[in-house]
DNA sequence: GCCACGTGTTAGCGCTCGCTAACACCCGGC
DNA sequence: GCCGGGTGTTAGCGAGCGCTAACACGTGGC
């Protein structure tokens, strides 16, 4: 993995505004954007409210930067792994890997990407869509190499539905991490090679 | 736009309640249901607000009902079509085939009972986390009868992760209904069978 | 020594929310 | 003809929301 300085969210010894996204994504992924306010926010990195307009412009802003990031190391990561590799098959175990790591490493951002799409602002929905979307490119294209005789259409659905299943890793906490990934990995393999 | 999906116990021609229930369905999937207020269900349904008083006891017990029919109804319907059949994999076909129906007839449903949870109040949370987990048990027996050597948690690990898959409806209307139901299947039992 | 700045505090504004109160209308049964 | 229950209305309550204002305090540079 190509050293990447945005470090996406970790919640220990980073700065406020990494702490306080850290803190929120938990949040919104546990009670939804409009469930959360902002002293509950604040009061999770021990500040107490209004403090967090030190350091986000708004409560919008927060999730607009949060989706945001993750959308964008997803898109960036995709396309360097796609790029990366050759063989078909190759390509589309390499998403897959990636996916999953992340997934697995963050699923509180999994769950607040999935869910809060339609609490963004207008600009922030459209950017984030827009690299969602070109992520979704990445996979479909990815597919159809690798499946023989798929259609398009057909890719794209395998993919989101590929999605749903490794995104599963919210509710999905009865092995151990390293066991789960590898388990994630077979089924989204074989998912995708009984596509066609 | 009520774009109206046919309610889950449908009565031939929905009465108030079911009415109500559908249209909540489709705003709490949308916007959360924080998101959601009491007059915008009711404009929903063309009554104003407080009208809804009339039908329900509060905003929280709309949800609790949703979401507890919801669960019945995967229960009950899991459970027949498991004890129905003889042989492991057909069982696991059955149940495959009755949740991408499900999934793929109330989409909006489905969304609401992923993310909503949280939401409900202490005493329909027991109750329908209790049902669900009912349901993960009918596919945790399934899927270790018909995949050999499978361990109990990596069958509900497959579970978790092919509900996840199914319930990709919302995101996924890129194909025909028919062909996506076929597809889906496909993938389901493709992941499945490659568990172990 | 002092000022500018970054980062925190509390008070409180304007608004929206869930919900109740009070009232209005329709309609079937006696 | 009237009464009562079911279903709707509008007005308005108390609470909680996002956010701003006003102020406090420590620290580094001159």
């Amino acid at each position: 993995m190509p050293a990447n300085p945005t470090p996406l969210v970790n919640g220990e010894k980073a700065n406020r505004r990494e702490q306080i996204m850290a803190a929120a994504a938990e949040l919104f992924a546990h009670h939804g954007f409009h469930g959360v306010g902002i002293d509950d926010i604040g009061a999770a990195v021990g500040i107490s409210g209004p403090a967090l307009y030190r350091h986000f412009r708004s409560k919008d802003a927060i999730l607009g930067e949060m989706l945001n990031s993750i959308s964008r190391y997803l898109l960036d990561g995709g396309t360097a792994r796609a790029s990366q590799r050759d063989e078909p098959g190759e390509v589309l175990e390499a998403l897959v890997n990636f996916h999953v790591d992340f997934a697995l490493a963050h699923p509180a951002l999994i769950t607040v990407q999935e869910r809060n799409l339609a609490n963004l602002t207008d600009s922030d929905r459209k950017q984030v869509r827009a690299m969602q979307r070109q992520y979704v490119e990445v996979w479909v294209r990815a597919i159809s190499d690798a499946v023989p005789g798929i259609g398009e259409r057909q890719a794209r659905s395998a993919a989101h539905a590929v999605f749903g299943l490794i995104n599963s890793t919210p509710y999905n906490r009865h092995l151990g991490d390293s066991e789960l990934a590898e388990m994630l990995c077979r089924l989204a393999l074989g998912a995708l090679h009984a596509a066609k």
